[in-house]
RNA sequence: GGACCUGUGGUGCAGCUCGGAGUGCACGCCGCCCUGUCAAGGCGGAGGUCGCGGGUUCAAAUCCCGUCAGGUCCGCCA
């Protein structure tokens, strides 16, 4: 139907007869003898001359067939790529009319998010959602020919999976043929994978769907894209490689820019430093540990395991009120308070004001001072609490203070490395794993498994990206004795083990390889480079934060009949 | 489950504190005019359950209560 696309048509094209197809961008009637067609296809617009009146309006689908011409001298438009050609003698054939769009198709328009997801096959004609899409797919593309290159068999895994009772919330599918049964859609194809190991696929990847029933977010979907992948013998330091390499693929396909690092940091650095285990490392701004300088201290608000403390500099003009929203922020955040301090300049001698000023001691004083690098005009606000908690509301509050949209660059990729293996304690008392049941502690810490278990550092890693974690992989237990021996730490006994793990233990028997795996969220990886703070931004037809689809009205009531079939009945909601 | 923000012609906003006729702006839409525009221009016009329900009041977009929807966050997300 179309012999070129809109945005393809340059100079060296003058004097062909071509055919376009698009939709109507904007037209603009000069009276009976002139008229302009701005055609608009995911390539870019073409202008188009008709001599006479048209009859098309905005969003009209054309087909449009015109000699290509230079602009004449003084009419051409250098904002949009063929700004210097023009479609004449033109046939125009009305593919289809349109009624007025709800909102412009143009990335001008600041538009009400359920009035394009409403409308959503509207919104994705917009420029912006073209790239973001057609930047997705390229990213796609790259991942693939990444993980073929290396050597990876592509292998798809069920959406009907036995459901689990490990991890997050799972959907469930009602059986027909097993009334009163349920699959579940699987969170994520973890299990799926490590039986391919032992079945001899030493290196699997998928471009998977995984689906949680988990409250939404900016950057949480219920179901979401990840690159899904699990290695046979391979060394944790050679599965990182093969990830590092997909991303640096990844990111060279969709910025054209190569990262040519990718730090590495331990986990207990990134806690300590940044007070979180997805440090957003383009800014500095770490946590100062003044646990020594309030050691003993008379202060009861420093009278805590640890006290840590930010510096905020040039902070010190935040007024009383942003202040307050500073403290109830750290208490929303699990604190019991937050304690702030001005750093005021008398003569050059520097001095703190602050409600807690006058229980300081001089030495206490002085010490703070120099442990924070204090200067004049610049704001230090202190946490003091158990150290997990100190540590993780500090780190909230140092992206509030310091931090910028997610998506704004520099690129600044890490791996965190030496999780621990578990994750406090559960309200038994039993220890819960950080990452999964079946996660391969650290050779060196094997021996404290029993002893001292949340001491035990685990083979576990998660790659981050500007504050965002991208994904998180492990070496797991292919040997059934440390196995038993994690499950028993967790209070897990042999039948129940059996019970909720069976058919993978049962897989182990017959020869299971040494393997571990990772899987990073696409859609994630995508908004960053699209420029988004807000994943769905590149999902084609996303959920609303209360799990909505707005386009199509799900989730909807099933005819009596289905129901019926499928051996359903709904209870009324208990009050 | 919780906190906060938002909801006013098709779109984006202002009006809300301090109650007084659906009051205004920009875009879009419809009609007419216009031979080089390109976010075209000129003239005219249409278009409203101020999210919904209740309350206070002589009078509510505006104040109060409730509720729904959307967003950001906390919880949750092995």
């Amino acid at each position: 139907m179309r012999t070129m696309h809109c945005g393809a048509v340059t100079t060296a094209d003058v004097g062909r007869r071509i055919t376009l197809c698009g939709w109507v961008a904007k037209r603009r009637e000069h009276g009976e003898h002139l008229a302009f067609i701005d055609l608009r296809d995911h390539t870019g617009i073409m202008q188009c001359v008709v001599e006479g009146t048209v009859d098309v309006r905005s969003e009209y689908v054309l087909q449009i067939e015109g000699t290509v011409a230079p602009r004449p001298e003084g009419t051409v438009n250098p904002q949009i790529a063929t700004g210097a050609v023009e479609l004449q003698d033109c046939v125009v054939s009305v593919l289809n009319a349109a009624e007025p769009p709800p909102f412009a198709v143009d990335d001008r328009a600041d538009v009400d998010e359920p009035a394009r997801l409403r409308h959503r096959y509207v919104d994705l004609r917009r420029p912006k959602m073209q790239r973001n899409l057609r930047l997705r797919a390229a990213v796609n593309s790259a991942i693939r020919r990444s993980m073929d290159t290396q050597g990876f068999c592509e292998v798809e895994t069920p959406l009907l999976w036995a459901p689990t009772p490990e991890g997050s919330r799972e959907f469930a599918v009602p059986s027909r043929l097993h009334q009163g049964k349920f699959y579940a859609l699987p969170q994520s194809p973890q299990l799926a994978k490590q039986l391919l190991m032992v079945a001899g696929f030493d290196r699997y990847y998928q471009i998977a769907r995984c689906l949680r029933d988990e409250d939404l977010r900016a950057d949480r979907q219920f179901e979401f894209t990840q690159l899904d992948l699990e290695c046979a013998f391979a060394t944790e330091q050679e599965i990182r490689a093969s990830v590092t390499e997909a991303v640096l693929d990844a990111a060279e396909a969709a910025t054209g820019i190569r990262p040519d690092s990718v730090q590495t940091m331990t986990w207990k650095e990134a806690i300590d430093q940044y007070g979180t285990d997805k440090p957003d490392l383009r800014f500095e701004m770490r946590l100062i540990d003044l646990s020594e300088v309030f050691a003993g201290t008379e202060v009861k608000a420093f009278a805590a395991p640890c006290v840590k403390a930010l510096r905020v500099e040039g902070g010190a003009t935040m007024s009383r009120s942003q202040l307050d929203n500073l403290v109830d922020r750290a208490k929303s955040l699990g604190a019991k308070g937050l304690a702030w301090f001005k750093v005021t300049s008398n003569d050059g001698a520097l001095g703190l004001e602050s409600p807690l000023d006058r229980f300081l001691s001089d030495a206490e004083r002085s010490q703070f001072l120099t442990t924070t690098g204090a200067a004049a005009g610049d704001l230090i606000v202190v946490v003091a609490d158990e150290y997990r908690l100190t540590c993780s509301v500090l780190g909230t509050l140092r992206v509030d203070l310091g931090g910028k949209p997610v998506s704004e660059g520099p690129y600044r990729y890490v791996w965190i490395i030496d999780f621990p293996l578990y994750d406090g304690v559960d309200s038994d008392g039993r220890p819960e794993a950080a990452h999964h049941a079946f996660t391969m502690p650290h050779p060196e810490d094997l021996d404290r498994l029993e002893t001292d278990p949340l001491s035990v550092r685990a083979q576990s890693y998660d790659l981050v990206l500007n504050g965002w974690e991208l994904g998180s992989g492990s070496i797991r237990i292919h040997r059934a004795d440390i196995q038993n021996r994690v499950f028993a730490a967790m209070g897990i006994d042999a039948e129940e083990a059996e019970e909720r793990f069976g058919f993978l233990l049962g897989a182990f028997k017959y020869g299971a390889p040494p393997h571990g795996g990772f899987a990073f969220g696409i859609d994630r990886l995508v908004a960053i480079f699209a420029g988004e703070n807000n994943i769905r931004e590149v999902i084609a037809f996303p959920k609303t934060q209360s799990g909505a689809d707005l386009l199509t009205g799900a989730p909807l009531e099933l005819p009596a009949k289905q129901m019926t079939e499928l051996g359903i009945r709904t209870v009324p909601k208990p009050v």
